[in-house]
DNA sequence: AACTGCCTCACTCTAAAGGGTGATTACATC
DNA sequence: GATGTAATCACCCTTTAGAGTGAGGCAGTT
């Protein structure tokens, strides 16, 4: 019997493509449900119970990430498998923490995707060669940054962080966060040291670019 | 005859479902070529001469913007119509400006698409109501902009806020455009005058969120 | 010819940012 | 009890940013 797939993807074109492709496998792949929303896609996994959920990352409501660790705490059984256009390192490395199935670009071949997902079934991981290159270069990354000194933000470094990309000067957050100017350095220095940045515009940059604060319009 | 359609865009799976889709309709569409970059559209352009080119926004080596514009002004019978998940207001005003003849999302149905695809080739524009309205508010701010004293930067003065969202310093700037400090300032003072913005860390995050700087990774 | 906007640059001055060093308190961990 | 980290602050010093003013060249428009 083909394996049940649910699709997890904001994009209503994306999804309506997909099932397409994978009517033409029938044998191999069937789309047994949609979801828009990663909330959408915790509640169809519970109800559907398929045997891979193909998870998008950017995605209203709740994002692919959020939603890949709620089911695979309340769904153990459940294969997740990212598929994403995301080249972020960093949602890579979350998602292998989080213990997903694989992690693949949309730059994918579809007879490569029906390949790797029959994997999926037999226990395999579905990443090409060169997601599986780059998570360990992340590894190897990561401890060359733990040597070199890069950690997390503490909570009042994001506080500061956030404040300097809405544009406010070290006076102004000082003020906001009643504490002395002088401290408001101290903590921009210790960002721009753990980040490797130069200056407050490009920590700006870097907080709206992870999405640390939400990008307001207007 | 069926409408000659390039599909441009960076996600192989992505056009591989479009053209099953339209596998589906091939008595009124049919893919005619593909192109990973905004550079390749513009070359398959020239060699398939198209009725429709739906072009992706975010393309790597050159973005879907750049491409519309060089192809309107090399083969201005090519009807460009931008497909993409882009939200932002910057990439739908840019698009008009530039004279696509639609800016869809791919949050859209495929009958609507294939509707949408057809008044195309009739002189319509292909716009959900939706992105319509967005339009519409968005030309209405602008008016009340230009009454508060808002004006369009200049060539000059886009080229130096680009460079200030990417962190760089006024001598950085300087040095990259063979130019004085001084003017660097000087641009830099008439643009924050004109955005009505306090510092560079503010026109920064103005220009990500405006997307006059692609938000590239890493 | 006069006007306007854009790009260029200079000079001055003040405010702000950023680097370095060191120190205190508090809290959690080992 | 020692160690470590986060948060707070001070002082000094150098560099950078930003505001103000003025001005020349150049292209396009009226």
């Amino acid at each position: 019997m083909p394996i049940r797939i649910l699709l997890a993807d904001d994009h209503r074109l994306f999804r309506q493509g997909m099932i397409s492709l994978m009517r033409t496998r029938e044998d191999l792949v069937e789309v047994v449900g949609e979801a828009e929303t990663g909330e959408e896609a915790v509640q169809m996994t519970g109800m559907l119970r398929p045997d891979v959920v193909l998870m998008d990352i950017y995605m209203p409501q709740k994002d692919g990430l959020q939603a890949a660790k709620e089911i695979l705490s309340r769904f153990p059984g459940v294969a997740i498998v990212m598929l994403t256009s995301s080249e972020h390192d960093g949602h890579l490395y979350e998602a292998v923490r989080l213990g997903v199935a694989g992690y693949l670009l949309k730059n994918l071949d579809a007879d490569e995707l029906f390949e790797l997902l029959e994997g999926v079934t037999h226990g395999e991981a579905a990443m090409t060669r060169s997601m599986a290159m780059r998570l360990l270069k992340g590894v190897a990354g990561r401890m060359v940054d733990a040597e070199s000194g890069e950690e997390a933000l503490s909570e009042r470094e994001l506080v500061v962080l956030r404040f300097v990309a809405n544009g406010a000067s070290n006076a102004e957050i000082a003020e906001n966060l009643s504490i002395s100017i002088n401290t408001v350095k101290s903590h921009l220095k210790n960002i721009l040291e753990k980040l490797q940045l130069a200056n407050r515009t490009q920590a700006a940059t870097y907080a709206l670019r992870r999405g640390l604060v939400l990008p307001r319009e207007k």
